[in-house]
DNA sequence: ACGAATGAAAC
DNA sequence: GTTTCATTCGT
């Protein structure tokens, strides 16, 4: 939160600041919001006609608006900006990564090297952004109808008043004015925008602004959208066919849709989304909103709070207490019945786990263990909610397992990320399974692991990896990042307004203060993102506790980011494992996962039991001495900067923040949606649009540095070296894969500008660490991966991680940081480079 | 504010 | 063809 506004956004807010904000279009003003409040409340769904008069007089006091279409001229504040075309989404989209790679250059360089990637980069992947800019262009000219790109050449604008806009911006666009503030820019100032939403809505938003009102209140009160919306969706069709963007703004504007109660009922696809991610309410706008939202987050906030318990029970077994321990304790208070149904649970998924990993080891082939997973995976879910309601009444869990249910499905495909064995040995090397799941929802581990875990990791590490029972460090895991997950939720809650009594006391407080009013609802939007993700993740968090044998260390969340913005990075999770340790038979595990993890360890024992932990340890310790934990960490940093952006692409801010959950949940789930029940509301008008177009923004491929660094070897980034990079092709097209490949993670190492140690360096640890020690097939496998470097010799620049194997170093990391010396490790060389460029990036589609 | 890049649009 | 501006942020 902190972060993210800085940018030139306030303005809108405070238009009084005064201070650089480049834009001022129209603000806002307190008056408005007063209004904007009022409307909230009254009208709910009315009609547009009455909103449009009401908006016209807003307009009237406040400002000029001219709803008409023609294009005005002049009203300064509106400005919107013009669409972003694909080399600036790409830039948008990677700017964070090339600062990642070079801190020091400064924006001009930056854009230098994306210019750089852009020229090299694949076609079909360019066309990815090419089709984006597009679509966003229509969009966004269909809720501006009158706009005009240049003022032309009489740009008389700017002088006139220019005092206002530093930027830009004069031009003029027609009709909703609404939308252009939506633009992309403002949407992202992340916090405000509430504010930004406020201003927007009430004086120029004209009809726009009482849907979208109308929306929002629906949104705060599901009873009314329930009644109101129809199941059905006759709209639906038609707007299926296009693009959520297009739709949106087509809503937007009023142009399309007639009809207003349809509108009312439903969202846009990333609203839908939204909303079902958090559970909240409305899903379907059909249907029985209420109970939905409750439920799931109850019962997430429930099982956190269970978790919790369990926790603090080991934890005392460990040690007695902990410092943290008060808001623990308070917790656990009253919530032992829930540690009771986690016990449930637990078992049924251990069960399921149990079964899950007989199937897995039976089948050693990815897809089916994917397969299997993600079914084992519902079916916990299943469980679990099955189980877990029992306070709960039936009658409400069905519902909400109707809701949710349907949501989780959704997610689980979309926004659960799979990384399959094949690409990556290392993940089998930790994790016998080799399928790595990460979960949106995770959203537990992070936060709360940093604080915990810390203390707490440390505790087990040293004491007893082992020695600690199972269910205690799977429990332990989860509930420590579940208490965190809670208070996410709680705050989300707030922001959004569900109705989460339960929650936690702290929860409440904090809902308390949020939550207001109507104006509760937009400031749940602003959030967006990180609602959006956490939401998300909260729903299927449960499910992710899985892992139970294994020590709750293990897993990993990066936790690094969780300070960022707050979002919950989500959790990492590595299901499966260990096989090996306990119960596999040699033969199976011969087979495939096991032997990673052998690889992994090398260097500690190698012959032994490889537990992960030890895997861990040589690639944090590897990590440790390249720097690459640095860099990871100067990227998480980097993160929570920029962390409300939507273009958080970085790394840990990836999987963090929105950027993963975002991606996944993004295209496909909207997608989805959208066919499913294509829902769209005028309600938010310009912030779906925004929405839309974040999401849309975040499933655009984000490309690995490496990428383009293999292609464009030796030059300066000064021309482009079009021919290098023409001839590798290499996977920069192949992280658009279609299935999990997009969603692979990869951890490469960047060269620096000019120099190549670092990078040498770093392929080498990384050899090292997933060679050594490693029987053929690792290394087999790893050239298998479609990584493949282009060059023999290099081996692979870039290597793959699992995700798994990332959090657990990164929780070590934290370990290592909150204690200063590596426990692990306690060779462990610390050491940081420089700037190990190190950078993890998503690629989706 | 400026600038670095690319691209789209309006000249 | 040229001019504007879209994004990003360190100077």
């Amino acid at each position: 939160m902190k972060g993210s506004n800085r940018n030139k956004d306030h303005s809108a807010e405070g238009e009084g600041a005064g201070k650089r904000p480049k834009r001022k279009c129209l603000q806002w003003h307190p008056l408005l919001a007063k209004k904007l409040l009022d409307f909230s409340e009254e009208e709910e769904e009315d009609d547009e006609e009455e909103d449009i008069d009401k908006v016209q007089l807003l307009g009237a006091d406040g400002l000029e608006q001219d709803v008409g279409e023609t294009e005005d001229d002049e009203s300064p504040e509106q400005r919107a900006r013009r669409p972003m075309n694909a080399f600036l989404l790409f830039c948008k989209r990677h700017r964070s990564l090339v600062r990642q790679e070079h801190p020091r250059l400064d924006n001009r360089g930056a854009t230098k090297i994306l210019a750089d990637w852009w020229a090299v980069l694949d076609p079909k992947e360019k066309q990815k952004y090419t089709d984006m800019a597009k679509e966003y262009k229509d969009a966004f000219m269909k809720a501006n109808p009158g706009y005009k790109w240049c003022p032309t050449t009489n740009k008389p604008v700017k002088s006139p008043t220019s005092a206002v806009n530093p930027r830009k911006k004069l031009w003029a666009f027609p009709s909703d004015s609404s939308r252009d503030l939506p633009s992309p820019k403002k949407a992202k100032t992340e916090e405000m925008p509430q504010l930004n939403f406020g201003m927007a809505d009430p004086t120029q938003m004209g009809g726009l602004s009482m849907l979208l009102l109308a929306g929002e209140h629906a949104l705060g009160t599901p009873e009314i959208s329930s009644g109101t919306c129809r199941p059905d969706v006759s709209e639906s069709s038609e707007l299926r066919q296009k693009s959520p963007l297009f739709q949106f703004a087509e809503i937007s504007s009023g142009t399309s849709h007639p009809d207003v109660p349809s509108k009312q009922c439903q969202a846009s696809a990333l609203f839908q989304f939204a909303e079902i991610s958090s559970n909240t309410s409305q899903l379907g706008g059909a249907e029985p909103v209420k109970r939905c939202g409750k439920s799931a987050l109850f019962q997430l906030a429930e099982m956190c709070l269970a978790s919790e318990g369990v926790k603090m029970e080991e934890s005392k077994l460990i040690k007695a207490k902990e410092s943290d321990g008060g808001r623990i304790k308070e917790l656990e208070k009253g919530k032992e019945e829930r540690e009771i149904k986690m016990e449930k649970i637990d078992e049924a998924r251990l069960q399921k786990e149990a079964e899950f990993e007989k199937s897995a080891k039976e089948n050693v082939r990815d897809s089916k263990e994917l397969r299997n997973f993600e079914e084992l995976r519902m079916d916990d879910i299943m469980g679990i909610k099955m189980e877990a309601p029992k306070e709960i009444k039936k009658e409400e869990l069905e519902e909400d397992q109707k809701c949710s249910h349907f949501p989780d499905f959704s997610y689980s495909a979309s926004s659960k990320i799979i990384i399959s064995d094949v690409p990556s040995r290392k993940d089998h090397m930790c994790h016998p399974h080799g399928i790595m799941i990460i979960e949106d929802p995770t959203a537990l581990s992070k936060p709360e692991k940093l604080k915990k875990k810390k203390k707490k990791n440390k505790m087990d590490r040293h004491g007893n990896d082992k020695s600690t029972p199972k269910k205690t460090c799977k429990k332990r895991q989860s509930s420590e990042s579940d208490i965190e997950s809670v208070m996410y939720t709680i705050e989300a809650v707030a922001k959004g307004d569900w109705g989460i009594e339960k929650l936690g006391e702290t929860a409440r407080k904090k809902v308390r203060t949020s939550s207001s009013g109507k104006g509760s609802i937009l400031d749940a939007k602003p959030p967006k993102k990180k609602v959006k993700s956490r939401e998300k993740k909260m729903s299927k968090e449960k499910s992710s506790d899985t892992t139970k044998e294994s020590r709750p260390q293990d897993f990993i969340s990066i936790s690094a980011s969780k300070n960022i913005s707050g979002e919950v990075p989500e959790g990492i999770k590595a299901e499966p494992l260990t096989p090996t340790e306990d119960a596999l038979p040699p033969s199976l595990s011969g087979q495939a996962k096991p032997e990673d993890s052998d690889c992994h360890r090398k260097i500690e024992t190698c012959g032994s039991r490889k537990s992960e932990r030890s895997c861990k340890g040589a690639l944090y310790k590897t990590l440790v001495s390249e720097g690459m934990l640095t860099s990871l960490r100067a990227n998480v940093d980097r993160g929570k900067r920029s962390s409300g952006k939507g273009n958080s692409s970085d790394h840990e801010g990836c999987w963090n923040e929105e950027s993963w959950t975002f991606n996944q949940s993004g295209t496909s789930g909207s997608k989805k949606f959208k066919k499913t029940k294509p829902k769209e509301d005028s309600l938010l008008g310009s912030a779906k649009l925004d929405e839309e177009f974040e999401k849309k923004f975040n499933s655009l491929p984000q490309y690995s540095p490496v990428t383009f660094d293999r292609k464009c070897v030796p030059v300066p980034r000064k021309k482009k070296k079009t021919g290098n990079m023409s001839s590798e092709p290499t996977k920069t097209s192949k992280g658009s894969g279609d299935k999990w490949s997009n969603k692979q993670l990869f951890l490469d190492a960047i060269h620096p500008t000019e120099d190549d140690k670092p990078k040498e360096q770093l392929q080498r640890s990384l050899a090292k660490v997933t060679e050594t020690g490693c029987n053929d097939e690792c290394s087999h496998n790893r050239e298998a991966t479609e990584t493949r470097s282009s060059t023999p010799e290099m081996p692979a620049v870039s290597a793959f991680f699992s995700l798994a194997a990332l959090a657990e170093v990164a929780a070590m990391e934290n370990v290592h940081r909150g204690q200063r010396s590596t426990p692990l490790t306690h060779d462990g060389q610390p050491k940081e480079m420089p700037q190990a460029p190190v950078l993890i990036s998503c690629a989706d589609q």
